[in-house]
DNA sequence: TGTACATCAGTGAACGCGCGTTCACTGATGTAC
DNA sequence: TGTACATCAGTGAACGCGCGTTCACTGATGTAC
């Protein structure tokens, strides 16, 4: 490990690899997922096609790549937001977690479609890997959520009947291990939560609510108020 | 105009034409929008690649005319169920506007994929046309529906400040000739409506909720309830 | 009813293209002594 | 510090493939008289 020198070469071959992603990003975001192209991102980087396979066995094996950092980026980004709300409150928690959410799914929009949207053609994800593990970690942060709220919105829960065996087992026993004193009305209102997050994201991000509305960051701060609202929490200034 | 013969010829076109869409709705469904390839459709109809273009100009066009038809789809099943709610209450028609809804979404996933996922790549929808028209169609719909429940939904959307600029022309305008007495905030739960539902659905069509619960109609009838709760609408069986 | 002509769905071969991937190679960078 | 060797990013040419689209053609179906 000769320190400053072979790490010169590895510090290039990390800016490279980053490089390729970041470039196929970008051209998923221009024309869907399909157009990720390992000769187009070369021609991109005035590389010849063959030069990717020093970074990437296959062209699945970057989509996989992307993937992973993709769910990673999303996780990092809503435990921080969890980790640095304003305040211990369920409200500001729940808020700061919208605003994250929004936040990153906007400012990347072509993440938001790898994860949530088609797949890449001919892409067949592995079954188990970096994306189920980040999928683990977005579960346990809205549990997380629901369970900070759960005392003041409990109530307003009241009419929905759920069993445990509503949910497939491992977000079941996530639930039971990480919150024990959780109902499965609780998980029901997680997933509700993040579906409602998703539905006004998606169709953003999807360009629906272009011809529609000016500001489509006012319309999900109000339905996020609006939830809120209906949950029972305390408003947000306390 | 020598009817039976002649029309032979155009019933034969009219199947054939109608194959094409289907199998490109199929293979579409199988491996997303990019999947759409007019040589794979002949191949599968027995046909030489060429003879596609009896039936359509280019691949585009074959494009064009499949967003044609799904939008007229969903257009046709929601304006339906509106008109066939089992009774005229607001809860009523906003369940059934629900319910058509997923029903449309679940049994037509790739339908639901080519209207509200990643654009097929390479097409550039044309800016006005068919779809347009048929958008047009399912925001009146929406208003409707909402139009119907705000003399009881009003009191809860009581914190929303919204003015007519916080929408698009196209949008504030078929919203104030069609019903003068709504206000903006009844447009912006028009969209939020609509963003609920979506929500769900794009989770659900897209696969996200197959590993976290069993009966994902459950949790979507389960928001609707909480939805009609929370608007103040009376319950459904009256 | 029969014949001459028009229509047009479908053929088959060809075009040029961009793709993922392989492979023998070059040459600069880094390592060991 | 200098030399011999190893590593490995990148080259350039080639492969086979599926694609959209064009084109001159054939032959069955339909039309007009």
């Amino acid at each position: 490990m000769g320190d400053a020198t072979q790490s010169r070469r590895a510090r290039l071959r990390a800016e490279a690899t980053a490089e390729i992603k970041a470039i196929a990003l970008k051209h998923m975001a221009a024309d869907g997922p399909a157009s990720i192209s390992l000769r187009a991102i070369a021609r991109e980087m005035g590389m010849t096609a063959g030069a990717i396979y020093s970074y990437f066995a296959s062209r699945d094996d970057l989509v996989a790549a992307l993937t992973a950092d993709v769910y990673d980026s999303l996780a990092n980004t809503l435990e921080a937001a969890h980790r640095t709300a304003p305040s211990g409150s369920a409200t500001d928690k729940v808020l700061a977690h919208a605003h994250a959410y929004r936040k990153w799914a906007i400012a990347n929009p072509e993440e938001f479609r790898l994860v949530y949207g088609d797949p890449v053609p001919g892409y067949a994800a592995p079954e188990a890997g970096a994306a189920q593990e980040a999928e683990h970690r977005l579960c346990a942060v809205l549990l997380g959520l629901v369970a900070a709220a759960w005392p003041q919105a409990a109530d307003s829960q009241a009419g929905c009947d759920y069993e445990w065996s509503d949910f497939r087992p491992s977000l079941a026993s996530l639930a039971r291990e990480s919150f024990p004193d959780l109902p499965p009305a609780a998980v029901a209102l997680c997933l509700r939560f993040w579906s409602r997050m998703h539905g006004l994201l998606a169709l953003e991000v999807y360009g629906h609510l272009r011809h529609m509305v000016g500001d489509p960051e006012k319309l999900y701060e109000a339905d996020m108020q609006d939830l809120i609202r209906t949950l029972g929490l305390a408003a947000a200034g306390q």
